[in-house]
DNA sequence: CTGATATTCACCCATGCGGGTGAATATACG
DNA sequence: CGTATATTCACCCGCATGGGTGAATATCAG
């Protein structure tokens, strides 16, 4: 839910081989030695790699006898990009706000040393 | 651009104080002071943090005399959010595709055969 | 120049993590 | 039953990381 589970998904997310195994399980389910055969890591890697995913709830397992079949789970990813969503305006509108102003004003009046905000105030 | 940066990005924001410096940016610029002075670590550490997350380039510095203003820049975070994106059939449309179906076939011949996608069946 | 403020640099320390190996444990198969 | 296959458990190792302290390094203010 809140910031913890945040932590856990993100830091799951980060490590390039649990995003591989997430890309993997895309195309469709898998045993966790179709995973650890699908890359360079040890079956006893990829196992821990997969016991992370599962905390994040980004994988789900399905134990079948003896076969543990993995498949994805995004909702924690969903959960993740709303976080990231608080931020969209810091990447989006961008270029067209500056393209804007820029635009709009011919006089050359930029404002390049953006407003400090409350930050420098204090002190 | 690619995996690196991805990497980059996404471990810088799994830390929980990262986060909270991003957050508190997402109000208005900040010297590296106010930041440590809105956390329980030291100013070092503080440091350490805009550093990483300067790397990932989540933020800017705007050096002004003996003071650092750091500013958000968010463009990383929508390459991060990008490359999550693949994954929203898996977080979204779960319930519409399901009710969808549902809904749109009284006949009960659901494809329940072996769509390796859904994993989650019966159980 | 001198002192105060803002940041970083250079280390130190504990912990966590990715990866590896070898031994359990569970289930399938003959 | 016994053997092979699938996964995990229990450790071990190297390294990065978060956090801390104290000493540089800049810049501002007298």
């Amino acid at each position: 839910m809140g910031e913890y589970q945040l932590d856990v998904v993100l830091s799951a997310v980060a490590d390039p081989t649990r995003r591989a195994i997430l890309d993997r399980l895309l195309v469709g389910d898998a045993r966790v030695t179709d995973l650890a055969s699908a890359f360079p890591i040890s079956l006893n890697s990829t196992s821990k790699h997969i016991k992370v995913l599962e905390r994040a709830e980004l994988v789900r397992r399905e134990v079948r006898g003896r076969d543990h079949v993995l498949s994805l789970r995004g909702e924690a990813l969903g959960e993740a990009v709303a976080w990231m969503e608080q931020y969209r305006a810091f990447w989006e509108d961008r270029l067209a706000a500056l393209e804007a102003f820029v635009l709009s004003d011919p006089v050359g009046d930029v404002p390049d040393d953006e407003d400090p905000a409350d930050g420098g105030g204090a002190r």
